[in-house]
This record gives structure tokens, sequence and C-alpha cells, in this order.
RNA sequence: CGGGGCGUAGCGCAGCUUGGUAGCGCGCAGCGUUCGGGACGCUGAGGUCGGAGGUUCAAAUCCUCUCGCCCCGACCA
């Protein structure tokens, strides 16, 4: 390709929206354009990039036995709800009305339209297991699109199904998906991790994240330098401090004037937060809910939602906690009737807790559960912490933060079931499939790339993604001798099936370097008056300092050998 | 949805407080001189100032409404 010719120019400052690396240089390097919040345009350059990620999904996806099939983004709406999923994707679901006033979906993923088609297509166990994926465009309604395209409303995703008789072939079926999933990273040059996760909207039992460690990743991971046990912060686990051990108290009343935080509290009464318990109000699905939990730790919403099976979760307003009866600041568990009290399991973590006597400027002493107050549900809602115990193996925990490229699922049958997708067993017996499920974004993925291969210059593309692997330098173009030669080269490396980006322009040499640096073509071939005293060419891999200089019959098979590597 | 910020030429910005009919840099076009890490000179093209309404002799500038975009939070595979 020809730059001259080529459609999308460098730019050489940067759009004022992006603030993330990769946005940045793809905007900078004339990739992609932004055609509203969380949309955009892939001009050649990134589409090449695009396509290259995809025939690597493709390729491992094949190599494992899935059969690639393509399903429409245009749903109706009723599919959603008979497994009740269009709650529990609520606003993030684009929905639209057709002509008759039939409501379709755009699908944000296919579990149903996949159920639905394998229900007529499977009937017997000798159908399976079978796994079957798309790459096809989702549409999600995001809250916040953000990071160019790391979040956004539309995108590429590929996504498997795996369909099995039981939970041992669903094993089998996810083992594969997870080593094809560390096959596309190596090979996309991408190290990724494999964290727990929570499944949130999917649904599902285990779950396991792909992530890739940047500072500008939207999810905090959390992990152990010892066991390696690692898991998304939504969903990790890990073992609070324990207070001194005491003998229960008799419960005493003080005087808390103004003093209403935890904070406060404790720096009034003199006691450290983990000796305290706090109250925190939500409402889940338009019930207010009471959660408990020890002063110096922070409730973790994602598994709050899950304990209690809603689908809508928001901290409570003062005013719906005062509608309620409850005095703010000095909110009790003791004594509270009617309403649902839910406690985080690090109320039993001590004795002689500071809490709320549910009376204006007053609080407890010598709180102790279950002595002076019941609850209706005691669960992991907390949040873990680096610093905290690793839940295996008891050393210090770790934090990061990360992208997240993938991610996988064990559904199991609800979604078979609600679907009618079913199978008879060796036994006559009919039995609902086993589903998985394993989706990877191709447009995050190109984003993630960058934030993980870039310098101060502009992005470094892997060998095996890069739009084009050879950049084709010619300086001083109004040399005859020069233009000659790398029109030539141009030629040959063409018709050797060679992809090369030929920069053809009469730019200086300044202009061309920097742009070859900013589009991060792994290797850059340069040809000048310079190089033709000695009949030899230049070349400088991307990623390297150095050069080499190569007489020129050997340039051919010397890039070869660089593309092999 | 809550908080903050921004919409003026393809991109980055100034002008707005104090109304007088739009400017700078980059990029773009032409010519010439340059040229191994974003050269220079001259000439030139390009904007209904996000949109609607209002105030005024006069609005990019003041007022009201509205749309869009970014960031933080909430939320979210």
């Amino acid at each position: 390709m020809r730059i001259s010719k080529l459609f999308g120019k460098t730019q050489r400052e940067i759009p004022a929206e992006a603030d993330t690396i990769s946005h940045q240089l793809l905007l900078k390097a004339g990739m992609i354009h932004q055609v509203a919040a969380g949309v955009y345009s892939y001009l050649p350059l990134a589409w090449r990039v695009f396509k290259k990620i995809e025939n690597i999904i493709r390729d491992e996806m094949d190599k494992v036995g899935g059969q690639e099939l393509m399903m429409p983004a245009l749903q109706p709406l009723e599919l959603w709800q008979e497994t009740g999923r269009d709650l529990a994707f609520g606003k993030g679901l684009f929905i639209l009305s057709d002509r008759r006033d039939r409501k379709l979906a755009l699908g944000p993923t296919h579990e149903e339209v996949m159920a639905e088609l394998v229900s007529h297509n499977v009937q017997s166990y000798r159908d399976l297991p079978l796994l079957l994926y798309q790459i096809q465009t989702k549409f999600r309604d995001e809250p916040r699109p953000r990071a160019g395209l790391i979040r956004v409303r539309e995108f590429t995703m590929k996504d498997l199904y795996s369909f099995d008789t039981d939970k041992d072939g669903l094993n089998q079926s996810y083992n594969k998906m997870l080593q094809a999933y560390q096959n596309i990273y190596a090979r996309c040059g991408l190290p990724a991790l494999l964290v727990e996760a929570d499944s949130g909207a999917i649904g599902g039992k285990d779950s396991h994240e792909f992530m890739v460690i940047t500072e500008s990743g939207e999810d905090e991971i959390i992990n152990c330098p010892n066991c390696q046990y690692t898991a998304n912060a939504d969903k990790a686990q890990s073992i609070k401090s324990k207070t001194e051990d005491q003998e229960p108290l008799p419960l005493e009343e003080v005087a808390t004037p103004g003093a209403a935080t935890i904070e406060q509290v404790s720096n009034f009464l003199k006691v450290h937060q983990n000796h305290t318990l706090k109250a925190v109000f939500y409402v889940a699905d338009g019930k207010l809910v009471f959660v408990v939990i020890r002063g110096d730790i922070e409730v973790n919403e994602v598994k709050l939602k899950n304990v209690l099976h809603c689908s809508e979760l928001r901290l409570a307003s003062e005013a719906e906690v005062i509608d309620a009866g409850i005095v703010a600041g000095s909110a009790s568990p003791i004594g509270m009737m009617g309403i649902n009290v839910v406690a985080d399991e690090s109320i039993t973590s001590g004795a002689n807790f500071i809490a709320g006597a549910n009376k204006p400027d007053t609080h407890f002493r010598n709180v102790n559960y279950p002595r002076d107050f019941k609850v209706n549900l005691l669960a992991d809602i907390a949040r873990a912490r680096a610093g905290e115990e690793c839940p295996k193996c008891g050393d210090k925990l770790s934090s990061t933060r990360g992208i997240e490229v993938g991610h996988i699922f064990k559904l199991g049958t609800f979604i078979s079931q609600k679907l009618g997708a079913f199978f008879i067993d060796p036994n006559g017996v009919s039995r609902p499939i086993v589903m998985g499920s394993y989706g990877i974004g191709l447009g995050r993925l190109l984003a993630a790339v960058i934030e993980q291969n870039h310098d101060d210059k502009g992005i470094i593309w892997p060998l095996a993604i890069a739009p084009y692997p050879i950049y084709l330098c010619p300086l001083y173009m109004e040399s005859p001798q020069v233009a000659t030669t790398a029109e030539n080269l141009y030629a040959d490396l063409e018709s050797q099936g060679l992809q090369v980006l030929y920069d053809d322009r009469k730019e200086s040499p300044g202009v061309k370097f920097n742009d070859a640096d900013l589009l991060g073509i792994p290797i850059r071939v340069i040809i000048s008056p310079r190089t033709m005293e000695t009949n030899s060419i230049e070349v400088k891999r991307r990623s390297e300092k150095e050069s080499e200089l190569v007489p020129i019959e050997g340039i051919a098979t010397r890039l070869e050998e660089l593309i092999k590597d």
C-alpha cells in the first residue's frame, strides 16, 4: 500500500477528548474515528489489525472443534423475557420497535438466540457435545462509554457457546476454551492474566476473566503473590484481620454528640474502626435493606446483589432511611424489626463492638452478635483489599488494575431449561443441555494490545497483528536512484506476497520516521543516498534502537527471515 | 442518574468578564529554497462561532431552553 493513497492521516496534535493511551494513539495515527459516544469507525489500518486478530481467534476456535455460524443482532424482546434476562440487563439493552410496534432488542449477547437455535437441532445425547460460535456486532447501552475502544456501545465480539450432556462435559469444554484463549492472547502478544470473576448479568456459576494488567484498566484485581490466587475485586475474598479475643461485656449506652460517621465515632470514643459496626442502607428492587458490616470494611455491592438475588441495587437516600424510622448516623441493628438485615461475616470477627443505638447522638458499647441482635442473612459481602490475607494461603494480598479482554462462563442449565433446549440421554430420559459461554471483544483486545505495546513515539504492533509488517521508507525521493530502488523493491516484495506499507511521499526524513514510529510497523526499511553509496539498505525493528545494513541483493531474504521470527 | 468541564476552520486553541460582525498555531493548496528524527519563505483556500428562541440599533460574547462530547462517581460481561 502506498501511503500517498492511504485513507487516514496521522495527526500532529492529539485530540483533547482522549486521555487513555490507546485512544490517543489510535486517533493520532488516524486509525479510528468517533461517530457518537462509544461508537467508532475503523479506518483501513485499524481494520487490517482487527481482521488479523479476528483470524487468530477464528483459527483457535476452529482448532478445538468450534463451528462458526452467524446469528442476527436483531432479536425479539420476547426471547429475552423468556429467560428474564431483559431485567438483568435492564437499561443496558437497546430496545426498538418495528412498524407494527413489535419490540425488538439489539443483541448484547446471544445465549437466548443460540439456545433457541440449538433446541431445534439437538434431540439426542449423540448430537453432543457441541461448540458453536460467531463473530458478531453486539449492542449495549453502557451507562458510560469511555477510553476509546475499551468501553463502547457497539462492538464486535466472538462468542462461543458450549453444549454438553453433563457437568463433566462442560468442564472439558471449559478447559478447551481456556487453553484456546491463552493461545489467542499469546499470539496477539498480550500477557493476559486468568482471574476468578463474577458472572454478572450473564448468570451462571463459575466464571473467569482474562485481564491485561495496566494502570488505565477499569477493573481492580486482587491477587496473592504467594499462591497465585487472583480474582476480580467484585468477586475476591479475603480474610479480615481479627480483633483481639475478649469476653463479652454487658451492653452499655454512650452519648456520642455530633458523631455520625464511623470515623467520627471511632475518634470520639478512641477505639479503632475495626471495633465498630456500621450500617449501610440499600434499596434492592424497591425494598430497603439494612446492611451491617465492620466499620473498617467496605461493602462489595456485587456480592450483596448476588446474595439478595435482586436485579437492581442502589444506595438508599437519606430520606428513605428516615422514612423507615431509622436514625441516620446512629442506626442500629439492635431491635430492628420488619426490615431485611444482611450482615457481613466480619461481625463475627471480634467482640464488644460499638454500634448505633437508633437514638440521636447515642451509640452502644459492647455489642455482640448474636447475643444482642439478629440478622436475616449472614454472608461474605465485604470488599477485599490489598494488605488483607489471602483466603487460600494466608499471605498478604496485593491489588492491580486491568482491562477485561475475555470472559468465560459455566452457565449450567438455566437458559436451556427456560428455552426448551433438552436432549434424550442414553436411558431415554429428557434432560436440559448444559451450557457454557465464552466471549472475547475484538476492538477492546486491539486497544489492550496498544496499552501494552507502545512507547512515547507511538504504537509497537506485535508482528502477528501489525497492519503491515514492513514499512518501506525511501528518503529523498528526488534522487532517481533512491526512487527507482524503492519502486523496484516495493514491486518485488509485493510480488512475493509480503505486506508492505510504502512511504512514497515527498516528505522530510523526520516526518517519515515519526509516522513510521507512530503507526508502529514492526520492520522499517530505509533507502537513501547514504545507503545507496554502499549498495545496501537499512533495516530497523520498531522495538529496537539499533539498525542493520543489508546488501540490496540480500534484502528480500533478510526480510523473510525477520517476518518468520 | 449525581458532580465537574467543554462545544469557535480538518486538529489544537484564543476571543466571551466589559456586545460593534472572527483570530493564532498545525494541517491543506500553489511556487521557491531545504532535507537522516515532525524545515523555511511567500501566496492562498477554508468558519451561518453545536442548535432554537429571546434582549438589543447591533450577539461568538448577555438571558432562556435544547442537543452533543469528555472526565469522576453511580452503574455496567
